[in-house]
DNA sequence: GAATTTTTTCAGCTTTTTTTCAGAAACAAG
DNA sequence: CTTGTTTCTGAAAAAAAGCTGAAAAAATTC
């Protein structure tokens, strides 16, 4: 997830760049208007954090440029001028959104995910050892390989993941995926265990679903033996 | 473009919805929390206005409903609450903009434009791929050959091409295109993703309409095998 | 009001998912 | 080692979801 901070205060930018960084995202900095047009221009980022009042170009200005150029990355506006005039003008310029300084890191964090998640580029997902289960696909990630997981196998992985090394009857799982009064038996979540081991170890992951006689089930990380 | 407000000051709702429609857009309003989850949850609205503080339901809970049920749908928090905590458990609620009574005309409109700008509802193309729907002439283009869709074959792709790489399912589809009154079925949608896959291969298009079995449909490009 | 296009309906087809079942394997206890 | 129970597994049947072509109905155009 690439962030590019244009902003002049060498010192806010680099503690927001130092926090960013700290929260996983890869972050550049840009120093004026005119350096951050060039990088900006590049349509590498998935999100841009503007100051308004900047040597060389403004916010505004550079918002336009980005827009005027087609690109739809969002853009967060970061700025000391509070004014209502300010933040009509930087929203109409192109910015998604307007936080005044001084502002609070949560908040900053909650703007962030809020323009990321509503550009479908953040990904929300249960992950266990090298394995990730993606919620909104629901497709089973190990590094590059994946497969995509029918509705129930979908189900029951997510009862194991939420569970992780803690047990789980298959009593619980039946009920949670198969519902409360339906007729299912224990044996179509042993099936279900199948086929989730068979795709499991299709994708080379290192998880393992381990069976606990009269117990239930629970993942473990496989041991490079 | 449909908006629907959700807010129990009746005064501040006709008069929000009266200025709004003045400005062309398609207002309807709930007067407190759970009529408004039913509106919303219909999935036919380009925009969501909550207010927080409601009988029956608030606006933090009415919006984590809509984004558990997977709906897009951008989301403009309005509230008299200013505190920081607010913003932060709005902002992780799923809105996508914090908004704080009173606030300035001019204001709200800047936000909406910002958030349909964003879904790619101002703008007279949408592209994904290597084509592009002209929301004008209804032609779906791809370099130099193109088709001519039909109404409703063009409301389907607008939908798709909205939700981008995003899962849209059937009944969203259905609910946008026939309206969630209609007594249209989910074949609808089939026969009309038939219809769109012609032309779309007719035209030589990268497009590839995606179908996950319980989830919807989704656009792919399709890779060069 | 005839011709054309668009939309709806529907039945049958393919594919995928889910369920069922019976036998094999694994395990714990005596 | 045997026994009884529990879990695993592969194959087959059943059910569900999605696709498609053709025809009917409705709307639009000329």
């Amino acid at each position: 997830m690439r962030i590019l901070i244009v902003e002049d205060e060498k010192l806010l930018a680099d503690s927001l760049q130092t926090m960013l960084e700290k929260k996983g995202f890869d972050v550049e900095v840009a120093y004026d208007g005119e350096s951050g047009e060039e990088y900006a221009l590049l349509g590498v980022y998935d999100l841009l954090i503007l100051d308004v009042m900047m040597p060389k170009m403004n916010g505004y200005d550079l918002a336009r440029q980005v827009r005027a150029k087609r690109l739809g990355v969002p853009i967060l506006m970061l700025t000391a001028r509070a004014g209502l005039e300010d933040r009509i003008e930087g929203l109409n310029a192109g910015a998604d959104y307007y936080l005044t300084k001084p502002f609070d890191t949560r908040e900053l964090l909650a703007c962030i995910n809020a323009l990321l998640r509503r550009q479908g580029s953040q990904v929300d997902e249960l992950t266990f050892g090298n394995t990730a289960l993606d919620l909104s696909t629901g497709m089973l990630v190990c590094q590059s390989r994946s497969v995509r997981l029918s509705a129930k196998e979908f189900d029951v992985m997510r009862c194991l993941l939420q569970a992780g090394q803690r047990n789980l009857s298959k009593e619980v799982i039946l009920a949670r995926v198969w519902g409360y009064d339906s007729n299912a038996v224990e044996n179509h979540v042993e099936v279900y265990v199948g086929f989730l081991r068979k795709k499991l170890a299709s994708i080379g992951s290192n998880i393992r679903i381990e069976a606990i006689r009269k117990l239930g089930y629970h993942l473990e990380v496989a041991q490079p033996c």
